[in-house]
DNA sequence: TGTTAGTTGGTAAAGATTACCATTTGCTGG
DNA sequence: CCAGCAAATGGTAATCTTTACCAACTAACA
């Protein structure tokens, strides 16, 4: 994400706190750009590391308790993933998934195509659909060289 | 699953062990048997719970190696989850999701209208697609009135 | 039925997340 | 600008999840 539309987020998220009345802490800006910095889908402790070198006496716990607090205010999503730590996504746009069945890499995907598919496909049982993602299960390349067959 | 489809990818999975002469052993069997006979996504501790009745002695790193060796062999997918826990989806025909963004609810949502997307929408960089599935990101009923706004 | 390659069980270690509480900070009104 | 309060943070300990390792066991096959 460039430097332009970060701080755009970030003037976002201040309004946002305003409107709440939620304490805006450095922690939470940082956190959150430290987030929207990235292209990948970092986990706690990469978050962790880099926020780290601009606030030295950062807590784990306290990136914990903000990535969860930033989700919940829909600044960032958790992203859905098969492996065994939570990862983020600050991309709120709407954007798709490939994911290696074997070593669980994942790549984001822009389709014109998969834009525009129904959110009522999803109703169901009192649920409120908000955005969907595409994800698509198959084997990337270096997988595929190693483990042939 | 019912019964019946249940036996019959039992019988899929012992044909595959001996074409690819894989030792046919009781936990492998009982612990896919399980993954099948249930319908939310389970995760490795829920399995392990289950096949324990069956099997008093099974080891709990056994489960862990055996529903890694399933996915393997393409007889059972890690499910995409935003949590911070592996789960595990016996259903291997297409089918999509419904996953709530507060408690991490997750539902399985049939849909025709999303039976025929593109798998070409994904090919990039040496990525071979197999499959997609469609998760619905959103608010379940009962945190929808627990969290209100 | 003996051999062998591969699997399992169990414990220990590593990694990820949550609980808890004393301390600190952001915000508001004066 | 400062005091007071509500809320957030830091740090440690506990818990939960997953992986590493190796000795004992078992399925498959001759």
């Amino acid at each position: 994400m460039n430097e332009r539309e970060i701080e755009q987020r970030l003037e976002g998220f201040e309004e946002l706190c305003r409107t709440k009345g939620l304490p805006l802490t450095v922690q939470r800006r940082d956190i959150l750009r430290a987030v929207l910095q990235r292209d990948d889908h970092p986990s706690v402790d990469q978050i962790y590391e880099s926020v780290r070198e601009r606030i030295p006496g950062l807590s784990r716990t306290t990136v914990y308790r903000v990535l969860e607090t930033l989700c919940h205010l829909g600044m960032l999503r958790r992203v859905h993933h098969p492996g065994a730590t939570v990862r983020f996504d600050g991309r709120m746009t709407r954007h798709h998934h490939l994911v290696c069945r074997i070593c669980h890499a994942m790549l984001d995907v822009e389709s014109r195509k998969l834009a525009q598919l129904e959110l009522s496909s999803g109703q169901r049982q009192g649920f409120v659909v908000e955005d969907y993602t595409v994800h698509f299960h198959g084997v990337c390349e270096e997988c595929r060289q190693r483990n042939p067959n």
